[in-house]
Formats: C-alpha cells, structure tokens, sequence
DNA sequence: TAAAATAATTAGACAAATCTAAATATTTAT
DNA sequence: ATAAATATTTAGATTTGTCTAATTATTTTA
C-alpha cells in the first residue's frame, strides 16, 4: 500500500464510523481535502486491490481486509503519539502532524517493540483507544461533559476534537485528561458549564463541554 | 526535498567523500540502483533547486546548501539507528532498512529530542559519527584491521562493510564495538589474520580484516 | 412527476519519477 | 589521430496521483 492509499484507508475507516452506510464520494473528498474525481479514481483502485466494495453512486465500504489494513495504521498512529508525549516532550496539540508521518513507516518489528517499550499503553495522549497486536479495538465507556447533569461527577477521559486551539485551550485552563470534574451548574441559555476542577470553580463555553469525553464515576 | 530528492542528496554526500571530483552520472546510478538517464533528469532538478552544481557530462558537485541538507538525513538516519538499537532491542544488521524510511520524516523537533532522549549519542550502532545539530561531523582516527601488524592491539569503533551478512558473521564470532583485538599472526599468502580477542585466538579472512576499523592503542 | 439542485463520474491534462532505446559526447587504445 | 569502447544525454513512453471541466446520475422540491 502506498501512502496515499493508506491515508484514504484511515478516513475512510473513521467516515464509517459515523455513518454506518456506504460512504460518499464528498464525504471522503471533504475528509482528505481534495476533489471528489480524485477520490472516484482512488476508489477504483482500492476496490480492485479488494480492500473496499465499490459499485458507482453507491460509496464505498471497507472490506475485513481494508479494515485491518486501517486499524494497524491507526495503531501505529497513536503509539508514536505516545512516544511523542512521553518520550520526546512533545505537547498533545504537537503530534498529530509528526504522528502522520510516522504512522506509514513499515516494520513490523518496530511497532511492535515501540509497542513493548511504552508498556502497551491503552490510549493516546487524546484518549482515543490504541488497537491491539490483533486489531481489537476496546472501547471506554464515556459520555460528553455537555450531556452531564448538575452534581454529577466524572473523570476527563478523552477529547472529541483534536484541534490544536482546543488542546491549547483545555491546556490554558488546566483541564487534562485523568482530571475530575464536577459539574456545579448548567446554562439553559447559551449550554455553558460551571464545573469545578483542580479544587477551582471554572466555566466553560457549550463548544467545550461538548468535545471533552468523561467517565462517569 | 522530496524522498527521492533526498535520496539523491545522501547518494551525491557519500559519492563526494571517495572520488573528491565531481561525481559522476553512472557512479550516481550505480549508487542508488536506478538507471543513469533517471540520473540525469533529477541533477537537472536538483541543479535547479541549487543544491548541486551540474554541466552536462561534467559530474554533480554539492552546494553548501546540498551539503547541509546531506547531513541532516545522514544526522537522522545515524540517529534513528542509536535508537532502534538501544531502546528497541534490534540488532545491529536490522537497522539500516527501517532508518532509511525514518531519515525522511520532517520535524526539527522530533530529532532534536530524539538526541536528547538518547543522550546525545557520538557515532550510530557501526561506528560511524553522527553530525551534530550544526552538521559538524567529527571523525574519529581509525585504521583497518588489515593494515595492522603483528602484536600491534586496538580496539573495534567501526565497519566498512554494513552489510547484514558481514555484521551476522561478526556477531557469530563474538566481534562487536568496543571490544580489543590484538594481532597475533598474517598469513602473506591470503592476507587471512589470526587474532587475540575474549581471550580466545581466531583466524579471519582478509576480506573481513578489511572491513574492520580499529583505533590503535 | 417534471424541473432544479446536488452528487458522482468521465475525459483529458499535468507533474513527478522512472524507464527503454536512440543519439551524442568523451575517453581509451591501437 | 582515428576507431572502438564507454559514458552521458535526449526523446518518448509509463505509472501514480492529482486536477479542471464537462457529462451523467440521483435526489430533492415544487
């Protein structure tokens, strides 16, 4: 698989997770940021290599064979995320550009020893499950901040958007994942929070408290 | 830079150090197994981009700009390799085809904390030194096996020859950096040397003494 | 359900990096 | 110094991945 290749593989793997049908051409198009002619190109190719079912007009579905081909990418993606934070001193809002580098590097050897070296870390800086040696994925139940209600209490556990203002953001105010809140009021009006976090009283924007994963505890 | 541009780059540096003349087109190809019109093509693009010096039939000079450039992949390359080594438990023969795909990958910071985290490693898992931020290179007094004499000692700080079945042979006969050789015996007829090393006497060819770096003491 | 809007595909072009085969330049040897 | 051998370049083709513009299919809406 080329690099290009194994980019679509990955959107397309998260562009189903959303959907659950066929993805779209556009879809697809507006993920990798380019023309859907493109991406019509791309889908043939991928079909004929059997990693995704492609009939015209109907978008296209990962195969179990795309699909594994995706989730090792993805798995090599978030271990070098690790590595980065915890390694090399990068900040959560650095990795993911030198993280989509690293995750097209081939060898088996290497990740799986980058694997044993970080003591098979769980998640990424992000929260976001690492997948196994085999592909399995295990899945934390977790909830947004926004749907919590008054009095309820919960520990950070992932972010919903990656995005390096709202890293920065989450940053500036001392929110990081492993944190615990608890939620002291909810605006009707505008759906801002007050939690409280790090024994202080804060309060967040409805855009923030519904990218922030917690789990209820 | 692109990957192959780079590569280019890499081949052009190590060519440069032997012949001191401009480098020649078949050398390149040679070099970089590819063919020598392809060869061709890019030094015009590379000459262009100003990394390199080129008139036709005339060979390929570096820039100090191409020079520069060189010297970050192999500073890349060399680290990458202290890595693989030290903390993922490769050895020596399994490095090189993996730093070849890390070299490329684009990130300042990523590499200058990659040599903290290592400490700040002099030479890569062969002996061969690994340039500074600043790209100074600094060499080593080294001299080959074979052109030691008989009861002269040193010691083991480099390779000539990378290759996996010259390093596999070296590990099989316990001959590893950092360890003491002394001379015992050369044989004139085939250049083959009996040497003193972990206390045990052991006869190599000559071929292998020749591509042994020893330092004198 | 027919027209309008949207989505997807095709056709044709382009840039990067490569190749083969032919042409040209340079070097070597007689 | 000329012929032969070697080295290099050019011309033209190919592959990969992309693009624009035009066409075709599907979906939405009136």
């Amino acid at each position: 698989m080329t690099l290009s290749e194994e980019n679509y593989l990955k959107a397309i793997f998260h562009l189903e997770k959303k959907s659950k049908k066929g993805v779209s051409t556009n879809a697809i198009a507006e993920e990798m940021e380019t023309k859907a002619s493109s991406v019509t190109d791309m889908l043939k190719k991928l079909s004929e290599k059997k990693v995704l079912q492609y009939k015209p007009y109907q978008g296209a579905l990962l195969t179990k064979e795309g699909r594994d081909y995706a989730i090792k990418v993805i798995r090599k993606h978030r271990l070098w995320e690790c590595f980065l934070v915890e390694k090399l001193n990068f900040n959560w809002d650095e990795v993911h550009v030198v993280a989509e580098q690293l995750e097209h590097i081939k060898s088996d050897k290497l990740i799986r020893e980058l694997d044993k070296f970080l003591e098979f870390p769980k998640t990424d800086p992000h929260g976001d499950p690492i997948p196994d040696q085999d592909g399995n994925i295990f899945v934390v139940e977790k909830i947004l901040l926004s749907s919590m209600q008054k009095k309820d209490k919960g520990i950070c556990v992932g972010v919903n958007d990656s995005s390096s203002a709202f890293l920065k953001y989450l940053d500036k105010n001392e929110i990081a994942l492993g944190k615990t809140i608890e939620v002291i009021g909810k605006e009707e009006f505008d759906d801002s929070m007050t939690i409280l976090i790090n024994d202080k009283k804060l309060t967040i924007s409805g855009l923030a408290a519904n990218n922030l994963y917690m789990k209820v505890c």
